[in-house]
DNA sequence: GCTTGACCTTGACGCAGCGTCAACCCTCGA
DNA sequence: TCGAGGGTTGACGCTGCGTCAAGGTCAAGC
């Protein structure tokens, strides 16, 4: 007769695990001597090595049971089906792998390398970091909810930086940021802005961004709440007849009051 | 101002997984409102879809914190420090997947396909399945035990089969299972089984067999506990001369009494 | 004003397969 | 007789959430 631990000696496998798999009803609970230790025989020694074998071969614990009494079709059945399992599990795997190998190259944390330049460009046009930080969170989300069209719009935005009047806005921005809603520059940014706008309008490059509603809305709301300056902007482009910001568009002019 | 379930929404996590972050620290807690919701920005949405781009790339939880701020260099040295522990998994499940292949086809439950040929022929010779288990589970333990000489072993077995006095033993097995101890058979059996001893130690092939003692006690007690008879026809032998029976040896004949 | 259904809240269990205390009893050799 | 090294049950921990449960809230339609 076996103790426990000699039990598990000859399985090669932990006393706790033993008990687990009686817990579990895998291996069924032993006659107990006068001071209550579990008493093994040969059997289940067998046993419990047979339940290795199946275990180490990636046989969930729960399916043991069925396979351990199953008649040899039904066992092949079984292995095949946690063979299939396994591959499935092993090319999720790869495919993680695959996805690191990208965030350790090009892709930088959810941001496609288009983007990543483009923020590089504004730095050294000498905007700051937290409005570049600004800036990625968005493009971080534009990235996420419109991923096939990302491209296409950073090609866009990498033309626009070579108009002058997009370097000088962006030249600006720094020092507006904390500046007070009555400084001048303010107004000159809104003007340098409208110029911009207006030329895009001729150019027909506004309208559908194949945005939803309350996405805009959210990337809005953003500009408003990141600073006073930028509220104040949008107000003078709306007094000009200008609606919105992320996605803007041509409105009738308004009457003052 | 956005609810979980927009934030989740636009990053593609569950609400439960936004909660989960809030718990473990790696999304901080917003500001709630009257009602006691909480509301989020376009921050904690940008912060959201890195912990997932992130996580899908296979990064632990409690690791995406570090690399979240971390310096370029210390960000690549985590990655491939996590990129060497998906590769040593995939090849564990690659080796789990060979172990489940072997299982399939050769092996049968922790049995080398020589012990399987092994019991197919005592089948042949007429022997009932419940001894056949007897001797599987003794077979199980023995390749679990000596894996690196079961071979050599049940060559010799193979070979042992050949011999025509253990032919008849074996066809005696079966009937003599459940008969009582005084039947005419359990004699024939003791002297067949003595003729093939004695053949055995002319031989010169009795004695180590590389298990350690109390493995063969083990076995011995198997075979005593299985059946009283198995038990009579030992002390038959004992009365002759021989001790055990897993490794049976030669010892000085005893006076009866 | 009331109902309805969709959301929000916290709290807690469950999952796989044990590892690892804790607190206490049993056995065996010196 | 004592101490070391067994055994026993019970319970928490790990990962990353899924899934109730038992409420409070909100917007819409009657």
């Amino acid at each position: 007769m076996l103790t426990i631990s000699q039990l598990a000696r000859y399985a090669g496998v932990t006393v706790r695990a033993v008990r687990h798999y009686h817990q579990i009803g895998l291996l069924p609970e032993p006659e107990r001597n006068d001071s209550g230790y579990r008493t093994y025989n040969a059997a289940a020694v067998a046993r419990l090595i047979r339940i290795r074998t199946l275990a180490d071969a990636g046989v969930p614990l729960a399916r043991v049971q069925e396979l351990l009494d199953a008649s040899t079709e039904q066992f092949a059945e079984g292995i095949q089906e946690i063979d299939k399992e396994l591959r499935a599990e092993v090319r999720r795997l790869q495919d993680t792998r695959k996805r690191l190998a990208r965030l350790a190259t090009g892709d930088h944390l959810a941001l496609p390398q288009s983007v990543v330049a483009y923020l590089d460009r504004l730095r050294a046009l000498g905007v700051g970091e937290w409005y570049i930080e600004q800036e990625r969170d968005a493009w971080i989300m534009v990235a996420a909810q419109v991923p096939d069209q990302i491209e296409v719009v950073m090609a866009k935005k990498h033309e626009d930086l070579n108009d002058p009047d997009m370097v000088r806005l962006y030249g600006l921005i720094s020092g507006m940021l904390d500046c007070t809603v009555d400084d001048p520059r303010v107004v000159e940014f809104a003007d340098i802005l409208e110029r911009l706008l207006i030329r895009a309008v001729e150019a027909g490059e506004v309208g559908n961004d194949g945005f939803e509603e309350p996405f805009v809305d959210l990337l809005d709301a953003t500009v408003v709440e990141a600073s006073p300056v930028a509220e104040r902007i949008l107000a003078i482009l709306a007094e000009r007849g200008w609606k919105g910001w992320t996605r803007i568009e041509r409105v009738q002019k308004i009457s003052p009051g």
